[in-house]
DNA sequence: ATGAAAGCGCTAACAT
DNA sequence: ATGTTAGCGCTTTCAT
């Protein structure tokens, strides 16, 4: 190893000793806020001010076996929907205290090494949104204290937003609106929530589609998350007979994809076509038509999911423990994107 | 310190020795690639297995005096050129076979507790994007190589990207297409980028705005980067007399706001109002109408960026080095936001 | 209240 | 090729 790397003139705690003309336990004291006289205290701040000092958070941590860091693996940290759960898992945790190291995994086997890696640096514990469904190096990990976001992982607490309740409330919005021929923009079948929303669809659907002669079949698209699956799921849907007068979609990627899709071939939102997203991201209401879409409150997400890792991590390893499970309410936003079919 | 939190089983180099009946040296060295006989690197590897070892990368990085690791520092992690930004950075780091730790600083105080916090874990390098240009506390932190990015701080590397050759082009693309009346929606001045696309604008169109006997100033709007300024600004310069019939701004979030506020007061885009953006995120092929923009090459920057930091890391830290400059080219892409005025 | 000293888990220099 | 050992910078007993 290049030794030249390291900073030549780093003080140590030793440094700031001698310079203070202390011993090294009072130094520690001071920055612990430990008992030490205010004459002594006063010459060691001195001394740390007069150096730069800055004390080595690896060193302190070897030493008291903790980090006050947490770890936060997503998928892809330039989905809206992760940046924004990132952005907040980050300030739920420095409130209390904790610096969180945030790790974007866009494959599998990154969100593999990522993991170690952080497991590696000691991290005090872990908020995850795994890929897939089984993912058995979650378990070779140790006994981190570990929670699982939007996903869901035998054995783990698991942070997820209603999912059904919010698929469950467009349909009968659109219902209501007096759509009946309704189409389905899917998600990856192996993420839980993507599975929900596509499960509830075809529940509440599907007897609207039999009355009207049809297989739910043909009305569901199923891709990822972004903006190209909506796009081109759209484009699908479209081309079925009858034409379907309105589209639920599994994120506000994919209805955003759609309502771009709908533009491009002439079909007017919400005349012609009526969309719905899913997470309200903040773009949603940015765009034109503004977006009818599902609130995930991602906030109360995150500090939930800081609060029981902080949990877990307060009680003793051994003690028994049953995985717990927070589902967090959801609510449809209803804004421009969705109308009575003009038909 | 609570003991309790730490990994009461986590084992060490020690408890492999132990279990592979080898010194603690030899299992080092073969987590380090050193010389090992075959038949005792077998039975140290299975020892790891059967212990699930993992090394401790503190303890390590204490004893190395390197952790293989970047800081991060941004300003936003939810504002998607930043997002994109740490993504790119985060890939180059990995080919170089480096870790990054991100940090989202929302505020000023909050981005010097992160460079803190970032310095005290001893990462080997920083690549940075600051608030504001006077950062006296960068001067602060020691010798760590840190690398400016879209910004400028005297006395530091810096990757930017060609703000005033991007503006230029937005202008004589929209002269071009018969616009004399031009409006503006700056961003904020002690940003060096926005600064400099404001200037660049001034410079250009000042002239075509005093030959039709108006001010510049009433066609200037500043604000943030953000979604909310941009339909601000738009709201306010559409209602100048004359009303200009195109408007350059300084992020593609403030001209997807100008967008919405067009949507909202009837002005159609192109026809009656040209907008074009700048950064081109990926959103902006994906707006309604799509977003003339001017691209930057986020990639390449951040691929220079972590370049430029190892390089730095690299060499020693008392050699001598003139701070270098990487400015980027930057290139008008045409999409659908912009036409001729229709007056 | 303070100093001395042990030790966190690891690597690297030194012996063998 | 392998074992032994010092020490990275810190906190925390244990004496005093």
């Amino acid at each position: 190893m290049n030794d030249r790397s390291a900073n030549p003139a780093a003080p140590s705690v030793r440094d700031v000793a001698l310079e203070a003309g202390v011993s090294v336990g009072t130094v520690s004291r001071v920055l612990n806020n430990g008992r030490v006289s205010p004459e002594r205290r006063a010459r060691v701040e001195r001394a740390i001010v007069t150096l730069n000092y800055r004390p080595n958070a690896l060193a302190r941590s070897l030493r008291t076996h903790q980090s006050r860091t947490l770890g936060l693996v997503i998928p892809d940290i330039t989905n809206p929907f992760f940046s924004e759960l990132a952005y907040h898992v980050e300030v739920a945790a420095a409130e209390a205290g904790y610096w969180v190291i945030v790790g974007s995994a866009i494959t599998a086997r990154r969100e593999r090494e990522y993991l170690e890696a952080v497991v590696e640096r000691r991290v005090d514990g872990l908020i995850l949104v795994p890929h897939r469904r089984l993912v058995d190096h979650v378990a070779s990990l140790g006994d981190v204290p570990l929670v699982v976001v939007d996903r869901e992982i035998e054995g783990f607490d698991v942070i997820s937003s209603d999912a059904r309740g919010g698929t469950a409330a467009c349909i009968a919005y659109l219902t209501e609106l007096g759509h009946s021929v309704i189409g389905c923009v899917a998600g990856p079948q192996d993420v839980l929530p993507a599975r929900q929303r596509y499960e509830q669809y075809v529940e509440l659907v599907e007897p609207l589609l039999r009355e009207a002669g049809v297989p739910v079949s043909d009305y569901v698209c199923f891709g990822q998350f972004d903006y190209r699956s909506g796009f081109e799921a759209l484009m699908t849907l479209a081309g079925r007979t009858p034409r379907p007068t309105a589209v639920v979609t599994s994120s506000d990627q994919q209805a955003i994809g759609a309502l771009r899709a709908c533009a491009n071939i002439g079909l007017r939102v919400p005349a012609d076509m009526s969309i719905v997203g899913f997470d309200d991201v903040s773009l949603a209401e940015l765009v034109e038509p503004r977006l009818t879409t599902v609130h995930q409150d991602i906030e109360s997400m995150a500090q939930h999911a800081v609060q029981r890792v902080l949990e877990r991590l307060a009680m003793p390893r051994d003690s028994p423990h049953t995985p717990h499970a927070d589902v967090l309410p959801t609510e449809l936003v209803i804004r421009d994107s969705c109308g009575p079919p003009s038909a």
